[in-house]
This record gives C-alpha cells, sequence and structure tokens, in this order.
DNA sequence: GCCAAAATCACCCGAAAGGATGACGACAGA
DNA sequence: TCTGTCGTCATCCTTTCGGGTGATTTTGGC
C-alpha cells in the first residue's frame, strides 16, 4: 500500500515537471493561470480517480471462512470426573485395557501383575461404576468421559 | 466506493474555485505561474495520498475463520463394511446391544428370541470379526465402522 | 515412623460367555 | 424344484467373568 502512494506522489513530480516544460515551450503565447490550474486540478483529478479506482478494483472482500477443522478431541484423562467416583488410578489402568478387549489373563500379563489382581481391581471398578459387565463398564467409562 | 471518487471529484472542484477567489484577491500581487502551479499540485497530492491512506486503512482484510465445526459425526451405519465381513443384519443388531453393554439373556429378551440364538449369532459375528471376547468384538466392530 | 489408602495376591463359587456341532423352517434366486 | 443363506433353537462342554472374603505388601503424607 505505501507503493501506491510513493507512486502517486512521483508521478505528480513528473507531471508538474511537464507542465513546466509544457509552460517554457510556449512562453510566448500567454496562457491564464486559469487554464494552467484547471489543468493541473483535472490532471490531478483524473489521476485521483484512476487510483481510486485502481484501489476500489483490487479491494478484497471479507472472506469469512469456515474451516471444519478436523475437531480432534484431544482428550484429556478426565481426573477430576475419576476422582469423584473413586477410581484409582491402577483401576482406571484395567478399565482401559478391558475397552480394548483385553481378558483378564492378557491384562495381568501386560500388567506384570497375577491374574487375581486384575480381577480385584477390575471387580472394584465395577462396582464403583455400577456395571455388572465389563462392556457395560466399557460403555459406562466413555459417557462419563473416562475412556476415548 | 464510488462515492469515494465523486467526493475527491468535488473536493477537487471547491479547491479549484478557492485558488481561482484566493488568486482574484491578490491580483495585485503578482504571482508566478510556477507557484500556483506547485501549489495546486502539492494540494491535489497530499489530498491524493491523505486518498490513498484512508483507502488503505479501510481496506478489508481477508478473514480466515477456523471455526471447530462441532463435527457431530452423523454415523452412517456402514452396511458396506458390514456386506463385506459377511456379517448379516441381525447379527449386527446382536453386536450393537453387546456394545451397550446388554448380557446375552438382555438381548435375548429385548430381540424377543432365545438366549441360545444370540449366543449364535454373537458366537458367528466374533468368528467374523476375529474376535475372542465380547468386549474386544465391540472394540473392532467401532474400529471398522460398524458402531457408532 | 505411623497411618491410611492403594496395590497386590489367593481361594471359592456361581453365573455368564464362548466354542463346537447339529437341526429345522423360511425365503430368494438359479 | 433345488440350493444356499439366514434366522432360529438346542445340547454339551470349557473358559472366562464377577462376587465375596480375607490377607499382605507398597506407598504417600503427616
Amino acid at each position: 500500500m505505501k507503493r501506491h502512494v510513493l507512486i502517486y506522489g512521483i508521478i505528480g513530480g513528473i507531471l508538474i515537471t511537464v507542465l513546466q516544460w509544457t509552460q517554457y515551450r510556449f512562453l510566448i503565447i500567454e496562457h491564464s493561470v486559469e487554464i494552467y490550474s484547471a489543468l493541473i486540478a483535472a490532471l490531478f483529478a483524473i489521476l485521483g480517480i484512476w487510483l481510486g479506482l485502481k484501489l476500489t478494483k483490487t479491494q478484497e472482500k471479507i472472506v469469512v471462512k469456515e474451516v471444519p477443522v478436523p475437531a480432534v478431541d484431544p482428550f484429556v484423562p478426565n481426573e477430576q470426573k475419576r476422582e469423584d467416583l473413586g477410581i484409582t488410578r491402577r483401576e482406571l489402568d484395567v478399565l482401559e485395557l478391558i475397552a480394548q478387549g483385553m481378558s483378564n489373563r492378557e491384562i495381568a500379563e501386560k500388567l506384570y501383575v497375577s491374574e487375581n489382581t486384575v480381577k480385584t481391581h477390575s471387580s472394584r471398578v465395577f462396582d464403583k461404576l455400577g456395571a455388572q459387565r465389563r462392556t457395560q463398564a466399557v460403555q459406562l467409562g466413555k459417557e462419563l468421559g473416562l475412556l476415548p
């Protein structure tokens, strides 16, 4: 945009020079100041109009582009909810693995604990969620924001 | 925008008039044509610059608004996938109820069939999904777009 | 160091789930 | 009409799950 103003100034200077040169060339002929004034004014007015039109033409419109962003849902583990329900971290660990479709035995191996331990954790988390089955516990866990 | 050009022209006309009036008032004093030319040129140049700046200033920007659209995911039941896997509608019905945390008995009551029938359907769908447990079947079903 | 909560493990029992197999009727398409 | 698929139901058997109870060890905070 600054370039436009600069160009405008330069063109103005050139025009003045041209006009002065023209004036000296026809010095013998007597021209009235009014004519020169009008000429200069007209030229600059035309220039201004042209500039205005140009600026108008290149004017950009408001483009409110509503990009449907993936809305990736970062899923922050809902610690607060977990605490509220009195579910311990370990119990939630087990619940997560249950949600992934693992058996108690597989979970036990993955967590390096006995299957009995896993059963204890799962029983407790079911109790705290009010679930009778693991599928139900998973469903409730997701509804409560405990699981992704 | 056309208003700007109009205003510019009007202001130009007024200025010329003012200048001419000024000239007649100090007619006795001899002013050179160059001074008037320069004066007019300067005034119009300033006006042009002002106009340019104003146009620049009011120029509107592109607003790329990234609206995190709710992304509600309507979930269209993936019939194609179901067919590809050779899973029947009835089997998918059972899978959906399993995903909701229901027991075989509850599903049987809901669908008005025997528990044995539910077990048959579930066994078949597990087989087709390659699942050993219902939690795993649910997980796979969601990954494959069979379930919401 | 003490205490409470958390995590760990064990055993028992009944219910639920899962696997295998067979069967039967309905229905659509060749 | 014959065939294949689908939905239905059953029986037998094994595995997994869930509930209950009790116990020991770890851990974190005071």
